[in-house]
DNA sequence: TTGAAAGCGCTAACAG
DNA sequence: CTGTTAGCGCTTTCAA
């Protein structure tokens, strides 16, 4: 009297393809096909298999699809943070793009270490996705290893380089350094000072930065480094530590609109008017400085559009419209803005 | 002639566990269980095993393994989106919490709208995720149907209220609205203006405060509703039509630190000193307010430590530490703080 | 401590 | 148009 009841779904346990084709009166195989290739299958035994999934309250299981069909229809995304608004532009942007296809995006975040980078690729590539996006062009060496070996389209994304695994989707950020300083000469400054945070891409947009003023004969008068993720507060300590060393430049070069916020906070604290008594500039996502920096010249990056880009060449690639690929290079560029004063 | 070579792994299909049994010349299981239960295994045999993987560059096929096993280690979070702080700091905390304990968070943006969360929840439960976090207590009726059929662990975060699917880890937006009230009547005010988001939480935060005056017999004298998201922008704009209307409130309330902030550089624009001349009162996230509306008072809400909660308790009901729980309602509370002016 | 057999839920390939 | 067979890569019995 212990026998078990193989009737009907058991409680307990999810309806698979097999309860909804007893349920249908129909094969296995026609449900799979009646939910993937519709057209396929007559349209009685479609409406059969609609009937019998509504009924059941069939969900399909993506670990078993994924795992015959070797497809995963996942995508893995990883930044440094999220914290800052410029990526979580871009990470909006690639979920959106993907989720329209799709896709979903497996979320990792480094917080700019390539050692936790590498952590998470290893958990990540597990689960098998077709496709990753990767911030920056620097990995450890164990990264690239399996990268490749993974066999699927990556794209990197935020810079610009000449080795890049596959896909590029970035800009210049040693030509950002380099417009910036550019611009701020043209504007007759020849006095400067930088704040910088520093990682690599940070260190790169300063380098253009100084190299550009050394191209002038000149050199700035301060450099602070801060550690990456550099904050608000620090972008307003350190100026102040300027200006007790008695510092006073014409012109404040900041690694990033977070920074560039700090120092417009200290110098309204003192009265000294910005860009009135001197000029400011960071770096960032058009609306995030359009929103808190409306006093102050910025480098303007559209985060949303490398995201768009990114997940675009992604799902190309993915879909093999093109035959694995040359590696692609795509600049989207950037632009300095100056904004009316508030 | 034709022979494919079975010998060793084929190019272009990634090693798998029987590759690696081959090389280490044990069997299958063996692998397994060196790999996922090293101490059942004698130390020889591990040794073998280590050196194949090594040799082969095995990656473990995590949609096999979680087939065989039900269990996928994948949690789903849903949020309205990461573009505000004050979630990106929630995301950040639960990312972080279930990284270290061997778990992938697998992202959804909701963009505050009942129908794309329950779109998002079917793509996302196909992959059969061992726990799931949400945002708020508001879904469609057919969300709430599949998230019980999935019989997984749920954990509802940012708000509080009687009816949870399962865990809830939040604050009350009606005590929040109250507290802010009251905290504006005790410093004397009289004359009050509302700027609001209209999402259902920044509605229940307005409902407390409007509730609250009017116990004390007052009404505001003017209440704008934006739609969600609201944007620093629009803050700006509607405080500048209240100031067109000759609205001269004593204190203006905001649902969120960034209209706060909107309102903050309006007042600049036209000299009126906050929090001189008028009270201004913001919502966010600590972090996120101490480093960019320096002077003014907001409601503090710590969204790291709603992610922590969220995801310890979900790591704990997945483990099955407790039985099916009762519900569980964890309050994390918020307080309202006045910083120095810059 | 190790292995053989069976199966997780689904779909590709082939037949009918 | 529909069904049968076999297998995706792993782990769970159970037996040696």
């Amino acid at each position: 009297m212990t026998e078990r009841q193989t009737q009907h779904p058991q409680r307990g346990r999810a309806p698979t393809l097999i309860d909804v084709a007893k349920v249908a009166g129909v094969s296995p195989i026609t449900v799979s096909r009646a939910l993937n290739q519709p057209e396929r299958v007559s349209e009685k035994a479609r409406a059969k298999v609609t009937a019998a999934v509504e009924k059941t309250g069939y969900l399909p299981n993506m670990l078993a699809g994924s795992l015959a069909t070797q497809s995963s229809r996942l995508v893995a995304l990883i930044v440094p943070t999220i914290a800052n608004p410029i990526f979580a532009e871009t990470v909006r942007a690639i979920t959106e793009t993907l989720e329209q296809a799709g896709y979903q995006t497996l979320l990792g975040l480094s917080g700019y270490s390539e050692a936790q980078e590498q952590d998470l690729l290893e958990a990540i590539l597990c689960r098998r996705p077709d496709g990753i996006i990767l911030t920056g062009l620097n990995h450890t060496d164990i990264s690239r290893t399996r990268l490749k070996a993974a066999a699927i389209p990556i794209v990197e994304t935020w810079d610009l380089g000449d080795q890049p695994l596959d896909a590029l989707v970035g800009f210049s950020h040693l030509d950002v350094g380099r417009s910036v300083g550019q611009y701020l000469l043209n504007q007759g400054h020849r006095r400067f000072a930088a704040i910088s945070a520093d990682d690599q891409r940070a260190e790169d947009r300063l380098a253009g930065f100084i190299q550009v003023l050394d191209e002038a004969g000149i050199s700035p008068d301060a450099v602070e480094r801060l550690e990456t993720p550099a904050r608000f507060s620090q972008g307003r300590q350190a100026f102040a530590r300027l200006l007790e060393q008695e510092i006073r430049a014409e012109a404040v070069y900041c690694s990033s609109d977070t920074l560039a916020q700090g120092v417009l906070t200290e110098a309204r604290a003192r009265n000294i008017d910005i860009p009135g008594d001197m000029a400011l500039i960071g770096f960032g996502d058009l609306d995030f400085a359009a929103h808190t920096l409306p006093s102050l010249t910025s480098v303007q990056i559209n985060g949303a559009e490398i995201g768009y880009r990114a997940a675009q060449h992604l799902l190309s690639a993915m879909t093999g419209e093109h035959p694995p690929t040359e590696p692609v290079t795509i600049d989207v560029g950037f632009q300095i803005v100056k904004r009316d004063s508030a």
